[in-house]
DNA sequence: TCAATAACTAAACGATTGTTTAGCTAAAAT
DNA sequence: ATTTTAGCTAAACAATCGTTTAGTTATTGA
C-alpha cells in the first residue's frame, strides 16, 4: 500500500448524482464532474472508469436513497391507500428545496429510451417491473376487482407514476396534488 | 438572382424535425442533420442562420403537423368527451408505425425546463397556456360543475396529457388505452 | 531511512461539437 | 456572350467532448 484516498467514493458519487440528476446523462460533462465532485478526472477514472461508471454507480446511490421509501410501501397493508402514499412520498423526495428536477429514475428512463445501452436498459426494466409487482400486489387487497381489472388499474397507476415524474420537473405542487386527488378517484 | 436552390426548406425542416423529435435537441448534431436534411452545412446555415434556428423552425413544422387536431377539438362540442378523444387523437398522431418518439413539443417542454432559452421556453408557454384554456372551455359545457372543480380537473388533464407524452415514449398501444380510458373515468 | 507504490496535478490526446470561409458552379440579367 | 451573384462543395476553424498519460507528491512496509 502507499498513498490513500484524499475523498470517500460513496460521497463524491453523491455529488455526481446530483448533477446527472439535474442534467441527465449527455448534457453532463467531465467538466461538470470534476468541479460538483470536488476531484479530478484521474481521481474519476481510477474509481469509476468512466463516464458511464459514473453514471451507473449514481444510479446505485438514487435506489440507495429511495429504498427507504420503497421499504415503507413494501411493508403497509391498506391496499391503494398505500399506493397513494407512495406517490406522495415520491413527489415529497424529488421536490425538496424546489427542485423541479423529477424522478432520476424517470428521467433516465426517458433519456435512454431511444438507446441501446443494455446495462442502464436492464437497471431500468428491473425497477419497473418491481414496482408494477408491487402495485398489482397491493391492488390484489381489494379482493372484489377481478384479475382483467386490477391489471388495467396497474397499468394506468404505473403510467400514472411515470407521467407524475415526467411533469413534475414542470408542475407545481398544487398541481401536482389536484392529479394525485383525481388520479385516485378513478379507482 | 442568379443560381436558384437545390431544395425546399419547407421539405428539409420537416427531415430535420424528425430527427430532433427522435433525438432532441442537444443529442442531433450538426452532422446528423447534414446527413438526414440531405443538404451541406453551409446551405443549413445559410437558410437557417444556426442550429437553433434549424431547431425553432422544426418545432413550428410540428405545431402545423399538429395543427389539424387541435382544429378538430377546437370546432367539436360534446364536452369531456372531446377531450377524451383528443388524447386519443394525439398519441395515434405520435404512434405511427412504432414510432415511440413520443410527443416532440413535450420532449422539448422537458429537455428545456432546466435551460433558460427564452425563446424555446415561451414558445412551450404559449402552446400550454392555449391547451389549458381549451381544456377549460370544453369542461365548462358541463355547467353542472363550479369554477374549482373545473380548475383541478383542468391540471389534472392537463398533467395527465403531459405524462401521457413522456410515457407513450415507453408504453405499449394496450397500456396507453387502458390510461386514457380510466383517466376519464370519474369526471 | 529509503525504496516501492498508490494518488495526486496538469497537460495533452484524438474525436467531435457548432460554425465559418475560400473557391467553384450554375443560373439570371445586361 | 459575359458579367454578376447566389448556391454549392469541402476544408478549416476554435472549442469542447471523453479519455489517457507523464511527472510529482505522499504514505506505507521493510
Amino acid at each position: 500500500m502507499a498513498r490513500k484516498k484524499e475523498y470517500i467514493e460513496g460521497e463524491v458519487i453523491q455529488k455526481a448524482m446530483n448533477v446527472f440528476w439535474r442534467n441527465g446523462y449527455e448534457n453532463t460533462s467531465m467538466q461538470m464532474l470534476e468541479k460538483e465532485m470536488g476531484i479530478n478526472k484521474f481521481s474519476i477514472y481510477s474509481s469509476f472508469g468512466n463516464k458511464h461508471g459514473v453514471f451507473v454507480e449514481s444510479l446505485k446511490s438514487y435506489k440507495f436513497k429511495v429504498n427507504s421509501i420503497f421499504e415503507k410501501f413494501k411493508n403497509a397493508s391498506k391496499g391503494i391507500e398505500d399506493i397513494k402514499q407512495f406517490f406522495y412520498d415520491s413527489v415529497m423526495l424529488c421536490s425538496q428545496e424546489g427542485n423541479q428536477k423529477g424522478c432520476f429514475i424517470t428521467n433516465t428512463y426517458n433519456e435512454f429510451s431511444e438507446s441501446e445501452d443494455k446495462i442502464i436498459k436492464e437497471e431500468m426494466e428491473t425497477f419497473m417491473d418491481n414496482l408494477k409487482s408491487l402495485i398489482i400486489e397491493k391492488l390484489k387487497k381489494d379482493t372484489s376487482k377481478d384479475e382483467d381489472t386490477i391489471l388495467k388499474q396497474a397499468n394506468y397507476l404505473l403510467l400514472a407514476k411515470h407521467g407524475l415524474a415526467a411533469a413534475s420537473r414542470v408542475n407545481s405542487q398544487k398541481e401536482i396534488k389536484d392529479y394525485i386527488e383525481i388520479t385516485f378517484n378513478n379507482l
